[in-house]
DNA sequence: CCGCCTCCTGCAATCGATTTCAGCACTGTA
DNA sequence: TACAGTGCTGAAATCGATTGCAGGAGGCGG
């Protein structure tokens, strides 16, 4: 591996000068062109872990998700990925599996390495960010917000879950359960207070709290609440499911159960991903995961950039695609 | 950032002490002591960045795959994602669609960050990996071979052809297309001559080859195939769809056209993520992604441990589940 | 023609940890 | 008592690039 000071040697001038020329200090244009020559010759490239020593700050930015299995986040990482590398950043995966444990330790890792910036999706929304930003590493928050003052993206949760649930009142559909996350995951909390506030409006036989079920944020969770709902007397007409596996699962348990769509009523937050058959009489609220990937990554590198604004929070809209059918005539 | 050396002040060593601490070289337990609690005091991580600089060794490892958002690759990523961070080792995700510009790329960013090994799923079977190779960096090639003598996972694809094209001739199916990725993608091709050698012993009213639709490997890709093959006449009354996203396509046109499983027999070589009515008339040839990551991953630890054995192949099992229903009687 | 200013350029220090080498203390043996 | 051997320890060099500082060349106005 060439070094800096081969190429100085080869160009006959001094390594300062080389390394001027890599970065765009001026140097006449009679010795850059020798530097060029000489480095194109020896196939140099500077060798990134010395630049980061000395300028006490590597190019990667640390994507902290809690599950790289979701599609929801992996579009987020496509987004993320997409910008950084445009800019010259390279994007280190911390799966953290919903474990504050394993995300403390990817946080460390990111002081640690000099990393230039974090985009954080907490897994509790109790995370420890105070080492990072006592060395004035940018994070930018997404998804879930956090209970720092940072930069976030994020979405209007409760105006998601009051469109979920009022598509499908108007639908037709009047027992209307709600399957949801962790109570203690901010999304998961406010998505079901949208809906909350719509099923207070309409009368249920049920009190409703019966129909809102906390579960996990996956396949199982939505299908375990699934059955839970279905074995209630009377049983829910429809369900509002607060995130894509969720809404898979709540499908499945539904489907084995020979109750599609329009049948029981379906409304999810977040995109269906990879349906086989277009479930034309599902409504889905879009949320826009990559955008929010990409609208993330570029305010962390404005912020690596020097940036010091106020923190800002963008919340980018979602959009509703509601199910052609409605419910089937009592 | 407390240093090695405030950390060897306040306990009153040399910082080569403080270092031999950390990296478990014999030190008096009286002095071992006492760093380690000048250490907790000051809250002190070794700089990586640092460390790698004078190791020339980063604790990262680069994997670089064509696509991030299909969950095939996600699966894997999450597999290698368990087995580095339990190793000790970040992940830097590095997704080049496909693209070898955006994949040299990458693989320049490997070196001058000094990573410590490089698990690489190849865009087009034509990386030039001379480069890490002269560096003594280990590679491990995973899902497709190179053009370098590596150590590998893959699967054994033809197998994979065969057994999705003949679970549909005994369940009936008479007319099988196969619909497979970019020719230069070596799995694309074994997997489609796979098919192939089964379909050439089932006579076939039109010549095989034109039941053989060479396309990406995307949704889109399996969806513009389907339709080319629906268009035929006589038309297939099976598909073969040699990736997980290129079923989803096909399911989703032969949806469209009223024909699902079983009236038309679909055999997908890959699961077909999240689906969310359970296809039991589709046949699905496993293929364990997340297994691949874990071994590729630990082949990539042992190496860069220092193991120099001659390269090896794993090649890891795929499994059949066959669909329930076979061909509508004619 | 002189002095000041600008613009390059090179020297050398620096980032923070690792590691070689030599020195020291101590033990056990002859 | 002397000596070889063992085991810690610290001083200092090192990894490769960046950058503050000072010096030299050349331009320009007075």
């Amino acid at each position: 591996m060439a070094t800096i000071y081969e190429v100085a040697a080869a160009a006959g001038v001094s390594p300062a000068t080389v390394s001027r020329v890599f970065n765009g200090v001026p140097v006449s244009a009679e010795k850059a062109a020798l530097v060029r020559a000489a480095a194109a010759e020896l196939r140099f490239t500077p060798n990134r872990t010395a630049r980061s020593l000395r300028r006490k700050n590597a190019e990667v930015i640390a994507l902290v998700i809690p599950d790289i299995e979701n599609p929801y986040f992996t579009s987020l990482a496509r987004g993320v990925e997409d910008v950084a590398q445009a800019a010259g950043y390279s994007v280190v995966l911390c799966n953290t599996d919903e474990d504050p444990g394993k995300e403390a330790k990817y946080l460390d890792i990111a002081i640690a390495e000099n990393m230039a910036g974090v985009i954080l999706a907490e897994a509790d929304g109790r995370a420890d960010l105070s080492g990072l930003i006592a060395r004035s590493r940018p994070i930018v928050a997404v998804d879930r917000r956090t209970l720092f003052e940072l930069d976030s993206v994020v979405l209007d949760n409760r105006a998601a879950g009051v469109a979920a649930a009022s598509t499908l009142v108007d639908a037709g559909y009047r027992r209307i359960a709600c399957i949801t996350g962790p109570a203690e995951i901010d999304t998961a909390e406010e998505r079901a207070e949208g809906w909350r506030s719509i099923v207070a409006r309409s009368a249920t036989p049920h009190g409703s709290e019966d129909y809102l079920r906390y579960s996990s944020f996956r396949v199982d969770g939505g299908r375990d609440a699934m059955r839970a709902l279905l074995a209630l007397d009377p049983a829910p007409d429809a369900v509002v499911a607060t995130n894509n596996l969720m809404g898979v699962g709540a499908l499945q348990v539904l489907s084995e159960a020979g109750r599609v769509p329009p049948a029981f009523g379906v409304a999810v937050i977040g995109d269906l991903p990879f349906t086989t058959l277009t479930p034309d009489a599902t409504t889905i609220v879009r949320l826009p995961a990559r955008d929010m990937g990409t609208t993330a990554a570029r305010m962390l590198i404005e912020r690596i950039n020097g940036d010091t604004e106020p923190a800002r929070t963008v919340v980018l809209p979602h959009e509703v695609v509601a199910a052609t059918a409605g419910a089937p005539a009592v």
